[in-house]
DNA sequence: AGGAGTTATGTAAGCGCTTACATTTTGCGC
DNA sequence: GCGCAAAATGTAAGCGCTTACATAACTCCT
């Protein structure tokens, strides 16, 4: 035992050598390993005539890089993660499109993981993300589970939260409880004081939970309240929106205007509204939120908040780069929202019919 | 120079220890690095007892594995590519979605780029894609840059292409021409003659092409034709199909009924139509491609094609883990299509006043 | 107790690339 | 030509993990 012979084993003796290594174009270029990093990389001066052989032999051997050598040796995958509620959603797909694209003008590869609007599974997609090796994580909100941030520091991984604003995270948003402030507001100064609310799901959403506390502050400001059963929570979807709105129809008394978490919610409540005999906006008022693709061309057209998520990418590419780049950047990222008039929304009916004038009094503060 | 000293120096002497390394937790459980590896890889039988002490150890150190080490030795990436023409096009981002779960659920990470409907750039991504390491890769369509799929075959990558059937290579889809052959057949049924087109780009899209060349020869085996004036390509955007059935409505005659490339084209065809003062499907029958989430919400609720993009993501996995792991797997897997009849076509109006009459003669063969 | 076979574990090579440090080459001034 | 400084390039360690092969431990049978 303490005289253990050395061996000589061969190590993949079966391996297939298809690929091209650098070791091979190092020696068809007759340069060292070492030159030809650096003239892929640009990490130093090499002379023209030794790049250009460099840049040969890659050409003539076609030859592929192996990024987990890359990776491992520089301890930098090149390699952005995200996770975000829901890939499928349009308001997520436009910022993580324009995101990505920022990212491949920059040489960086992003990874999509979605959570479902699950703080553990934010958790588990982020900690798969990492073992992966990501330089940055993109995350959407401001509440997550209480082992992310931590892990996310443990491992030195600069990340940002999206959709928000925050007094101590890297952040990129904008307010989202004077959003819902501003739409509310709208129809206020429009008249409207039996306002209902269509929100996606708030559990572990503190965007639109926050919008909704905005909503609840503009009523209360101007001595008004939602009303239990004019607060309805729905997935972010077309026919739900619909459902939404049908209970709200159901309801004792009616609201004179909707303000919908999104868009696809607002389509399905117009919708709803007309299957129920009801003029949009005569009869009652609709906004959404986000202002997707389709938004302008309803029928009305719908009366909604703008959010530049395009910006939102880049801007968090900017700042996740910055950090694994040593530049400066901003913590904190304000972006503008915008509400967008067009004909979804109107003043109030003067005298309705529609049982409003037995819940008045009920509603004041 | 012949005599060079040997020297010992220290690599990386300022670099942060801040990760957990295997040996870290080979160490703390008091086993080889093989033993943790084959622990947390399931590779070979090990004793509970160790197991345990293994697992323990994980849970208390934090560790998180270096995923580029583990590709590089193990020359696995455990991640799949896709380049797809548009990210932001629902019915890629359908299909994407579905491949991501069913991945997630197998271990495995998807890495997405887009072409822009570009074979160069579809060449220029697959090969970054490539270098960062990839298990297989997906494809959309079956027309590509001449170099893609050798440089595929070189680098021993499987890929699969989707939305198409090919003779021979691997790919999951449908006849795209005899799905255009369906909608036309349909329309043709209902006793319409004169039909338009409004199709995506078709440069580089053999998907879009194919699907033309369906409804042409429905028309041509029904002795018509499709005029030049009729064929309109834009952009696959709700706008662009505006702008589309603008020039279809500006024609010296107009067609009775048009078939769009999807859903949003028809979308756009039919806000067109109405602002134009026609009456859809009295006046105009409309249908789409792809039966996408506001398809069935729109006003009249739109006739489309029903692609099952989900199934799409669901096999393209199927079959590139299947040839990573050495599974049975077919080469071609044919998905159906469903023509989904709603409100937006009918037969056309008797007695047309719209100018067809004058036009009839001319469009046939 | 010894031998054979099976199971469990350890050793050490190496995956492909990067880069700190060492060495060589080049250019300039005297 | 020599000396010095700067530029260019080479050497070799090692990033963290996997796994082929070697070795040790265990079990069963005679």
């Amino acid at each position: 035992m303490e005289t253990a012979k050395p061996t000589k084993r061969k190590r993949f003796p079966n391996a297939s050598t298809a690929g091209v290594s650098l070791a091979d174009v190092a020696a068809h270029a007759g340069v060292s390993t070492a030159t030809v990093s650096r003239v892929l990389n640009g990490t130093a001066t090499v002379a023209a005539e030794a790049m250009e052989r460099v840049q040969r032999a890659c050409r003539e051997l076609n030859y592929v890089p192996n990024g987990a050598a890359r990776a491992l040796s520089s301890r930098r995958t090149r390699t952005i993660g995200a996770v975000v509620p829901s890939i499928e959603n349009a308001g997520f797909a436009v910022a993580i499109g324009a995101l990505q694209r920022w990212l491949d003008a920059e040489g960086y590869t992003l990874i999509v993981a979605s959570s479902d609007y699950d703080p553990a599974a934010e958790l588990r997609e982020a900690s798969l993300l990492m073992s992966r090796g990501i330089d940055g994580l993109l995350l959407v909100g401001g509440e997550h589970h209480p082992d992310l941030i931590p892990m996310l520091a443990q491992q030195d991984v600069p990340f940002i939260e999206t959709w928000t604003l925050s007094d101590h995270h890297p952040c990129v948003g904008f307010d989202n409880v004077a959003a819902g402030r501003q739409l509310a507001d709208y129809l206020l100064d429009l008249g409207h004081v039996d306002i209902g609310v269509i929100a996606g799901r708030m559990r572990h959403n503190d965007r639109a939970s926050g919008r909704v506390a905005g909503v609840r502050q503009a009523l209360e400001a101007r001595g008004l309240r939602l009303p239990t059963e004019w607060m309805i929570e729905r997935p972010y979807r077309i026919l739900e929106g619909r459902l939404a709105m049908k209970a709200l129809l159901a309801a004792p008394t009616r609201p004179t205007a909707v303000i919908c978490g999104n868009d696809q919610l607002a389509f399905g409540a117009i919708i709803e509204a007309r299957a129920s005999g009801l003029s949009v906006p005569a009869d009652i008022s609709i906004t959404g939120f986000n202002d997707l693709d389709f938004a302008a061309f309803l029928d009305p057209p719908l009366t909604t908040l703008s959010v530049p998520a395009d910006r939102i990418g880049i801007i968090s590419g900017e700042y996740l780069l910055g950090r694994v780049l040593d530049r400066p950047v901003l913590r904190v990222n304000e972006i503008e929202t915008r509400l967008v008039v067009r004909a979804s929304a109107a003043p109030p009916r003067k005298g309705n019919d529609n049982g409003n004038n037995k819940g008045k009094g009920s509603r004041r503060s």
